[in-house]
DNA sequence: CTGAAAGCGCTTACAG
DNA sequence: CTGAAAGCGCTTACAG
């Protein structure tokens, strides 16, 4: 049964072999599984017997259009690493496409890399009915969104925008990282802030934390170290007796790359020197030493977000509130009590 | 200029101010940068004009059910990892959006679970103009896309299927890390399969090219370990003596989790067994030590079989040919001559 | 409960 | 070069 494209059976086909208006059967098509009084039963069965007969499936062209609804949710984000997005997101990515399609979304996922044409195009062309902005977002993409009335939802943007948000809690998740380091006996934690320092309002918060965590422990922290994994770990080696026995590094693919560093360097973790690092994706159990590490609540800011989406689409509430999700620490193998305590 | 998505000018809007028809403006609005004959090149400039002040920009639900075009192209995938292609197909997915964005296209994400309702009805109703996938794909999904006339390209899937595709050449590349081992002069040599072993055409053939290039050298080749990471290290243990300097992991998750199984076993990477690996996308060069592997042409796999779709989505050849790009090997230092050489 | 008509916002022959 | 009309394939008041 190849139905060629050029001649998909329509409603106009399914209504003729019925004998009923194309209005009929389209109620009939739509109405709910058990019937409803909109339409008689006997004429819903024999709709549904010959759209099934004939292969019949509503095109979505049409209908997008004429119900000013088209079921598709623009999941839009900008990344240096891919058109996909990664590391932090993977969690956050399968939630809202598990959320969404529950409910009878697709989401489309809209690689930004700035402010385009193209980017001006799609989202002006009517072909979403909302947004959901993952990470840090070009303000310039919020704008256009309000121009063109498309409701958005911002997941850990760090934008004070006047959207809806879920973000999460870093100033928490940092703190508890410390007091884990403190808990096993450490007094000398550096913080490590790779090359992309306060890009993102996360790596911030979380080295406030770090700074507040020390002091309120009666440790001075340290300046942030902003540089690679190969001249952070020079640095360390520079610092000969004053080298520290822990270090925070503000994200797991930094981390993942730091571990490699130290071995090269001799430095092994956690014998030399303790790592703990933000994020529980794949792969941080995996590598050597599997890392501790603080998760973010991935799962539950996708539901978080799509909810907060969909009410708004269904005519709710459009108070833009910022919900604050709590990051959990996650300890394994690259954290112990330093070698020499004292 | 906040615009309710309710009151978004249209064709209409802009034909009225310009005292135009729709059909004129529609030809304006379409007409190359340049201009064109069937256009008046002063109305033309008029047009855009007031289209512009108005903030007007076409609807792409109604473009779409009047062309008879939705400029979407599905990328399906099944996959047990997560909401999005990941490992192997970063590169792909990347090389995919790229090029379809290029060419004016937008690709949705279609994570399959199974052939549901889901799935057909969103492979039924028109949405796409194209479907390319990626990896082995459910033979039930091709079927749904040939009864509702959606062309498809058949990336790595392994099936003999009618559709073009493009494939990779898993016996060369996997000659190619037997032929290095043995080059650096491994003898004893494993194959090991992971858990999903055979599920994938690509580890069979794999498996084969190896069991060839030994047998060419002389050697007897194993037959492949099927297990965990840490049932694979028990069973080399068991080995005693027999056991072999050198290892080929059929993908590299695997093989990132096998270093961590060897590292905890005290098994050194490569001075006690070398570990050679397929794909290189991210981590493999970030973890300890960084991975000999045999990389798969991601880009160039993701633009031919666009280049495939679009050809024959503008009426172009429609046999259905099949590519077969040549895998590379990249040697890193996972892999270094046996240490007690014959 | 069913249907005729208009509408969603565009494009496409076809006249003129 | 411009426009009137029909069409893309649905849905939605509104009558009956």
């Amino acid at each position: 049964m190849t139905i060629p494209i050029t001649s998909r059976p329509t409603i106009t086909d399914v209504a003729r072999l019925c004998g009923l208006s194309k209005a009929t059967v389209s109620k009939a098509l739509n109405a709910p599984e058990g019937g409803s009084p909109l339409i008689a039963e006997p004429t819903r069965m024999k709709v549904l017997d010959v759209a099934r007969s004939l292969g019949y499936r509503p095109s979505w062209r049409a209908t997008t259009l004429a119900r000013k609804r088209s079921q598709t949710i623009a999941i839009a984000y900008s990344s240096a690493t891919g058109a996909v997005p990664r590391g932090v997101y993977f969690e956050v990515v399968d939630g809202l496409e598990a959320e969404l399609s529950a409910r009878d979304y697709l989401p489309t996922f809209l690689h930004l890399r700035g402010v385009d044409e193209r980017v001006d195009r799609v989202l002006g062309d009517a072909r979403f009915d909302g947004l959901i902005s993952l990470g840090v977002i070009d303000p310039a993409v919020l704008r256009l969104a309000r121009d063109y009335g498309l409701p958005c939802v911002l997941i850990n943007s760090g934008a004070d925008d006047t959207w809806p948000r879920v973000n999460v809690n870093d100033v928490q998740g940092s703190g508890e990282a410390v007091k884990h380091l403190l808990a096993l006996g450490h007094t000398n934690i550096l913080y490590y802030a790779g090359l992309t320092m306060f890009r993102h309002p996360s790596a911030q918060q979380r080295y406030d934390a770090y700074r507040r965590g020390m002091a309120d422990a009666g440790l001075t922290p340290a300046e942030p170290f902003i540089g690679t994994a190969d001249e952070f770990v020079k640095h360390l080696i520079a610092l000969g007796d004053a080298r520290p026995t822990a270090v925070i590094d503000y994200e797991h693919w930094s981390a993942i790359r730091l571990l490699q560093a130290l071995w090269r360097a001799g430095i092994s973790v956690p014998n030399d020197m303790s790592l703990v690092t933000f994020n529980d994706t794949h792969p941080v159990a995996d590598v050597i030493p599997p890392l501790t590490t603080v998760a973010l609540p991935g799962r539950e800011m996708a539901k978080r977000a799509v909810d907060m989406l969909l009410k708004r689409l269904d005519g709710g509430d459009a108070t833009p509130t910022t919900l604050v999700l709590d990051e959990k620490l996650v300890v394994r193998e690259s954290t112990a009590p330093p070698r020499r305590a004292t």
